[in-house]
DNA sequence: GTTAGCACTCTCGTTAGTTGAGTGCTAATG
DNA sequence: CATTAGCACTCAACTAACGAGAGTGCTAAC
């Protein structure tokens, strides 16, 4: 069911009058900030009908409206028209992006706080977990009698360093070695089905070595264990200290808790995120803790898996704005993501 | 100047209460609570006397005395006795450390953590940049035809890496004879002496890759400005949500703001600090902005670098609980640092 | 020096009254 | 018949007044 043309102007002044000043907003009021050429008993009676509708609601009898969390979702579906960025601000975007990066979590923190600086919302950016990437290279490097650095580079070029001890009998060039076979033998395995499939030839051809070959593997499995859990990049979380829906002390320490703790926050997002923006909006989030705030998520092409980018906000959220900004750098990052790191 | 005992005995109880409660205490309640012998007469006119050498304070006529910030200090100096962690939280402790550590950054932010766990404050350490570090190794890993991954070993184990571009006719082997030829020349170097010293005698051995040394350079350049700042880790600071004396908003986004901005931090922090744990009370902070807030910070010995580990909280501090942590956690942050991480 | 007693002060919470923004309804208007 | 002016009505927010309670300071007695 859509709304006829007056109707939907009223119901976008109430949002947009609402959403900046977080007060209901009155029949009277509008009228006059939106030059509307009827009159503010006209307004009332249609802010009626749309009350009645769902979209709108009262805080009480003598108060003027705020839109429904219906209302923001009929705004979302129908009549949203999102907002990208301006002309500034892709400059700063510019900007920001060919300032020194060394490896993809640079771009990654950076894009996430460009994205809550614009919004003025919490961002976050969640990075899948780098299981199924390949071994493209292993070195061991000497540090000292009974101790070396083992290195392990991934094919989208990120590295992974442990301490390991080994054995004070073995020289430098032999570790060197050793390295260079495991290097042969796994390069291209998937690192997560490394334990299973190339580790006899492996034993094998360095059966004199078992002892550091085991200590290699352990270490190798300590550091998966380390990127098992998708991280998480969350900035901007003051954001939310703005915004006067979060002047209750209980309700902004919830917050505030959920937007430190990695693990809470990847709990509340929505599980199906496609590569559209997504919005859900208060209690349409299944997560109790965020029934009074928005989320606005996309998905991006994180090497074949499914990162998210998004904002989280109260429910009188600048939609236009946050899903444009959104999409938009989710569409940078699948970009930049595309031009494999290395 | 010091007290008698039992005005000591009265400052001491106010404080404790004063601390616990955030409520301004009464000489009834005193009385009461810690059992003293003499009656509230009697310690109203010892609370009178306190009051006039500036020790206690009245919010105003018909309430309860509050500590003065001078109170705090002359209870700091003169009385305190610092609180030692307990066998539970000893037994935390150690359980955290043998928990698997790759690097030392690990442990800081273990310990950053267990520190603010433990106060119930806001917690932070402060690791120097590691710019008069020595090169260890060097070691260039090709990637793909064209890039390849630049790593530096330092010698007190910390790792840097950088992608870098190389010409398409170098070979793998070449790069990795550079990587050796740049270990051999500038192992031992400090790192920010690197530039002056002995590139003259590396560009004189590679004369015919010099491309590829300024690449390496370049790169090492960027990585150093990288590390140019001491880095800070920051815990608990939601713990301020719990005091009271920050219902306000304003005061609270002033200090997230701080908790969350490294270089605010850093700019707070007194400039001199010694081993020994120092405490600055309220006003005796430099900065405005943390005038309503107590600082015990004590400085430990990071590979010869001075680094800093404290914690911020309101000025109704327990002192002795956060001097006492302090104190055991810079010696186990010495201790730990000590045996250098190779 | 210490203490009991008492008048006094000031905050806090409650209640009652006032104000003003905004509504809903009705009747008049084009 | 849609629109509008007019008006009575509602209710949150502000203010003032008031009593209760916690705590003090002072005085006089021990």
């Amino acid at each position: 069911m859509t709304l006829d043309k007056r109707k939907s102007q009223i119901l976008e002044s109430i949002i947009r009058d609402y959403v900046e000043t977080a007060e209901p907003v009155g029949s009277r009021s509008i009228v006059k900030k939106h030059n509307l050429k009827i009159s503010a008993a006209t307004v009332r009676n249609e802010m009626a009908d749309l009350e009645e509708m769902g979209y709108l609601e009262q805080p009480h009898t003598s108060a003027g409206r705020i839109p429904s969390q219906v209302g923001f979702r009929y705004y979302v579906d129908c009549m949203m028209q999102k907002e990208t960025l301006d002309d500034s601000e892709l400059e700063l975007l510019h900007r920001i992006l060919n300032e020194n990066i060394g490896e993809w979590s640079d771009v990654v923190s950076k894009i996430g706080s460009f994205l809550s600086q614009v919004t003025n919302y919490a961002s976050f950016v969640i990075v899948p977990s780098i299981k199924l990437s390949e071994f493209k290279d292993i070195q061991i490097i000497p540090l000292s009698e009974r101790t070396a650095m083992l290195l392990v580079l991934t094919d989208i070029g990120v590295l992974l360093h442990r301490k390991i001890e080994v054995p004070p009998t073995i020289s430098g060039e032999e570790l060197q070695l050793i390295g260079r076979v495991f290097t042969r033998v796994l390069s291209g395995t998937k690192l997560e089905e490394m334990r299973r499939n190339e580790l006899k030839a492996l034993r094998e051809e360095l059966r004199n070595r078992r002892k550091v070959i085991d200590t290699v593997l352990e270490a190798v499995d300590i550091m998966m264990q380390g990127c098992q859990d998708d991280s998480v990049v969350i900035s901007g979380s003051l954001n939310i200290l703005n915004e006067p829906e979060f002047k209750d002390l209980d309700k902004l320490k919830r917050i505030l808790t959920i937007l430190e703790e990695d693990v809470l926050l990847k709990q509340i997002l929505p599980d199906m995120v496609g590569e559209e923006v997504n919005i859900t909006i208060g209690n349409e989030n299944k997560a109790e803790d965020i029934k009074e705030m928005s989320l606005v998520v996309a998905g991006y092409n994180n090497f074949g898996e499914m990162g998210k980018i998004g904002v989280i906000g109260p429910i009188r959220m600048e939609y236009w704005k946050a899903a444009g900004t959104v999409e938009s750098l989710r569409n940078i990052l699948d970009q930049v993501l595309s031009k494999k790191y290395y």
